[in-house]
RNA sequence: GGGAGUAUAGCUCAGCUGGUUAGAGUGCCUGCAUCACACGCAGGAAGUCGCGGGUUCGAGUCCCUCUAUUCCCACCA
């Protein structure tokens, strides 16, 4: 079927349509086939709650390369997408939507919250997916999958349970950091610490016995004072060596406190005494535990003072602070306040300051997990790229510290643990629990925790292919291939499924982790939400197209390097995808019917036989290009060869031999459908709509440029020598040009052109190409020739003479004519 | 404090294991309505490859020092 294609490329009147043929067809779908290898990706599951922004669109972009590529290839190409709970992220959108009703979540309580949930899921769960499809992501959707989902849930539990059965998880009471916003507790990988400028106050404690005499203590929050159970100095420290088992009177709460000696204590800091508050400051946590001191909890779960603070009790941890220190001043206590800039944690979901806070929490133990994991990164088989992100991935790994898993929500796995509460023991199973298993007692109680998103995240590549069933799925797609992401998701995400995968399969989840920066704004900034200077894809896609978005996303793009966006690249890239879609259009005006498929013709003539070259080499290139993960090197190569070699010289050198006729016509027909056709399957993963529509138009056989096949590089094609003979043409035709151009001529004044040379080609093959590209009337070859008054141009292969009188005439001409037009805009 | 990245044309970036005269896009300048495309064509100007050393027949590329800049980790209250 050949359509009329239109004057310019409209991917509106295509994208959807196209994306709707494939669905139709199934192409996305991928079955377990013996014949056929593996190769699989999993999707980063997008938070349900997201919306598509430019880290997405650059992330599905480089899958969606990849599966299409080896699905052309003919693997059996799995892309498995899905999305993910994002348990906080969602449980706060949930509760503020409840606000504007009026509603809290204990007020309606945790069933009727959860129906809330997964209604809210129902709705808008699925809009992030409807996105992925706008860009063309060629995922199995049949095999979508959700983190919550049953599948998943079955999947957790049994982790849950194996790794408590083996020690590997456990239960305790620890300094963890509190989000007084969200209200649960998180993780050391979710905290963010930013420098921020705060001062040091200096507070005289009165030690106890010694009238008149201070210790003076340094801290950067006062406010915890209240809290505070001992004071610190270091056991060599001379200067407090004999006040060590002494006591200090606590200013303000009028208690007496312990003189501790701990080598925690740095002694040139400060003034090398530390007030101890063991409620809330992680390392003072350690320093009570090891010397027995009692844990005075001074604030609430919004961080607001509890009546362990007294007076102060119902302020902000703010205003207590401003309190505190005025108190502080009046009694004489503080001694002297200086600015200091120090690093201050937050949520990394909210930004809200985070508060240490001691309580009991389930707990994954790291080190044990770590080292087999660890193991197989280092005997190479997971590989990063680019490769220095393994050192990320070990610095984190090899430092890790327990991870706690649980959180104070309800969105999420529930912890299958229960409570006896007779014996007080703990029961952990699979199934719903209805009696103790210590001592049978009926009165048991789920902990009403549930666990953190990553901890379903880190089963992914096996939960989602049926674990802990031994599916067909999972023996043939696990381990994946490769895994996509961004720098800033190791240590949550990729860091934790390399050790469960480990763990529980016995065998890394993946073989490459292919790592991309992050997009950023024209002038290099983060793209956030409170900048405003987010640029949604989705409305990309609606001015230039899905496949302008891809193939800015793609080009440019060196693994684990950040990238800029900006309109002027999106621009570039439509004008790519518009001069592909011309090119077609003037190859599908000129082909004759009986050129009925992308077939070489028997005879080549020089310059057929360089542009087959070319395009074998590119071939190689580009597969070779893919297979190192350097997409951005691939995508351009295809840019060169379509626009410099395919139209600014193949195209132009076919016009006279299509205007010609006859066999030399038809030949030039053929290969150009032929170097039109293939490179366009080179194309497709990166242009997927514009490649598919083409191909549709061109006479071809198959279905979907889909299941068309990847080209192999066939050294038949490979015409090295002609190559060099055609470029030597090539530098010629340019030269003429150039002295043209220096002399203002322009194309429409055409001239004779002697050529005298000694070189075959040019000599029996140059004479049409000159004609057409150098702009000349004749074209008069000869072995030896002098002509009086002509210009020169010498290049390797020819010298050529274009008669002086003919070009004077011109010139004359044309300085007459811009006179006459600079005095008309007079 | 520890670690990593980046520095190449006005701007945004390629440049893989060292090898012709350092490339592209965009912007700029000149010319062009030539029958695929002005979202185009032809031509042009534009670079001390951050600085300084070193290895080499040969360095944008490898090694060292320094400078600037970005990021990650840790954290001393």
């Amino acid at each position: 079927m050949r359509k009329e294609l239109d004057k310019v490329y409209d991917p509106k009147q295509v994208e959807d349509r196209t994306y709707q043929f494939w669905l139709d067809g199934d192409y996305f779908h991928a079955e377990v086939d013996p014949k056929k290898e593996p190769y699989t990706i999993v999707i980063p599951p997008p938070n349900i709650t997201g919306q598509l922004h430019m880290g997405h669109a650059l992330d599905e972009t480089l899958q969606d390369i990849l599966i299409r590529w080896r699905r052309m290839q003919g693997r059996a190409a799995l892309w498995l997408p899905g999305t993910d709970h994002a348990s906080i992220a969602t449980e706060a959108k949930i509760v503020e939507a409840m606000r504007a009703e009026g509603l809290t979540k204990e007020g309606i309580g945790r069933e009727k919250f959860l129906e809330r949930a997964w209604e809210w899921k129902r709705q808008y769960g699925g809009r992030i997916v409807s996105q992925l499809k706008k860009l063309g992501s060629s995922c199995d959707w049949e095999r979508e999958r959700f983190t919550m989902d049953e599948g998943c849930n079955r999947a957790v539990k049994e982790v849950f349970v194996n790794l408590y059965e083996k020690g590997l998880i456990y239960r305790g009471e620890r300094s963890i950091n509190w989000c007084p916003h969200c209200k649960t507790s998180i993780s050391e990988a979710e905290v963010n610490y930013d420098e921020k400028d705060g001062f040091f106050w200096h507070i005289n404690y009165p030690i106890v016995g010694e009238e008149g005499r201070m210790l003076e203590i340094a801290t950067t929050r006062p406010e915890t004072m209240l809290g505070d159970t001992a004071v610190a100095v270091h056991p060599d420290d001379e200067r407090y060596k004999d006040l060590v088992g002494k006591k200090v009177l606590l200013p303000l709460v009028n208690k007496e406190i312990p003189i501790i000696a701990d080598s925690y204590v740095e002694m040139d800091f400060g003034t090398g005494v530390v007030k101890i508050t063991p409620a809330h400051d992680p390392n003072d946590f350690e320093v009570g535990l090891r010397h027995d001191l009692p844990v005075i909890n001074i604030m609430n779960e919004d961080a607001t003072i509890n009546e362990n603070g007294g007076k102060y009790a119902g302020m902000t941890r703010e205003e207590c602070r401003k309190a505190v220190v005025a108190d502080l001043e009046a009694g004489g206590y503080l001694k002297k306040v200086e600015p200091y800039k120090h690093n201050v944690g937050g949520c990394y979901r909210c930004g809200t300051i985070i508060e240490p806070r001691v309580s009991k929490q389930w707990f994954v133990k790291m080190e044990p997990l770590a080292k087999p994991a660890n193991e197989a990164v280092r005997a190479g088989k997971t590989k990063f790229v680019p490769e220095r992100f393994d050192k990320i991935y070990f610095n984190w790994m090899e430092n890790v510290k327990d991870w706690c898993i649980s959180r104070q929500l309800w969105w999420g796995h529930r912890i299958p643990a229960w409570y006896c509460e007779d014996c007080g023991k703990i029961t952990v199973s699979k199934q719903e629990v209805t009696e103790c298993a210590h001592c049978h007692s009926t009165h048991v109680h789920q902990d009403p925790d549930t666990l953190d998103t990553w901890f379903s995240s880190a089963l992914w590549p096996f939960s989602t292919l049926g674990w802990p069933d031994q599916t067909e799925e999972l023996k043939y797609f696990y381990p994946t291939n490769t895994l996509v992401t961004g720098y800033d998701i190791i240590f949550f995400w990729v860091a934790r499924m390399i050790f469960s995968g480990v763990e529980h399969m016995g065998e890394v989840p993946f073989d490459t982790v292919l790592i991309h920066g992050l997009v950023r704004d024209a002038q290099g900034r983060k793209m956030s939400k409170s900048l405003g200077n987010g640029i949604d894809p989705l409305e990309i896609i609606d001015h230039y197209g899905a496949d302008a978005l891809r193939f800015t996303l793609a080009t440019g793009n060196s693994p684990g390097n950040d990238m800029r966006f900006s309109d002027e690249k999106v621009n570039a890239s439509r004008n790519f995808a518009n001069k592909i879609w011309n090119a077609s259009r003037f190859i599908l005006m000129n082909l004759s019917d009986e050129v009925t498929c992308a077939q070489l013709p028997e005879e080549l003539a020089l310059e057929d036989k360089w542009v087959v070259s070319k395009y074998n080499t590119l071939v190689r290139d580009v597969t070779e290009n893919l297979e190192k993960f350097e997409l951005g090197m691939a995508v351009q190569k295809l840019y060169d060869f379509i626009w410099d070699i395919l139209c600014d010289w193949y195209i132009e050198l076919c016009k006279s031999r299509f205007q010609a006729g006859g066999e030399s016509s038809l030949n030039a027909q053929k290969v150009l459908a032929y170097v039109m056709h293939h490179p366009l399957r080179l194309l497709h993963p990166f242009m997927p709509f514009i490649t598919e529509e083409i191909w549709q138009a061109l006479p071809h056989e198959g279905e979907s440029i889909m299941v068309s096949q990847w080209p192999v590089y066939d050294a038949a094609l490979d015409f090295a020598a002609e190559e060099a003979q055609f470029e030597k043409i090539m530098a010629a035709i340019r030269a003429v040009r150039n002295r043209r151009a220096e002399m203002n001529v322009p194309p429409s004044k055409k001239a004779k052109l002697y050529i005298v040379t000694q070189e075959p080609a040019v000599f029996t093959l140059g004479e049409p190409f000159f004609k057409r590209l150098a702009f000349a009337s004749e074209v008069i070859v000869a072995e030896d020739l002098q002509l009086e008054g002509a210009v020169q141009v010498i290049t390797d292969a020819a010298r050529i003479l274009i008669p002086m009188d003919e070009l004077v005439d011109k010139q004359k001409e044309l300085e007459r004519l811009s006179k006459e037009s600079s005095v008309r805009e007079r």
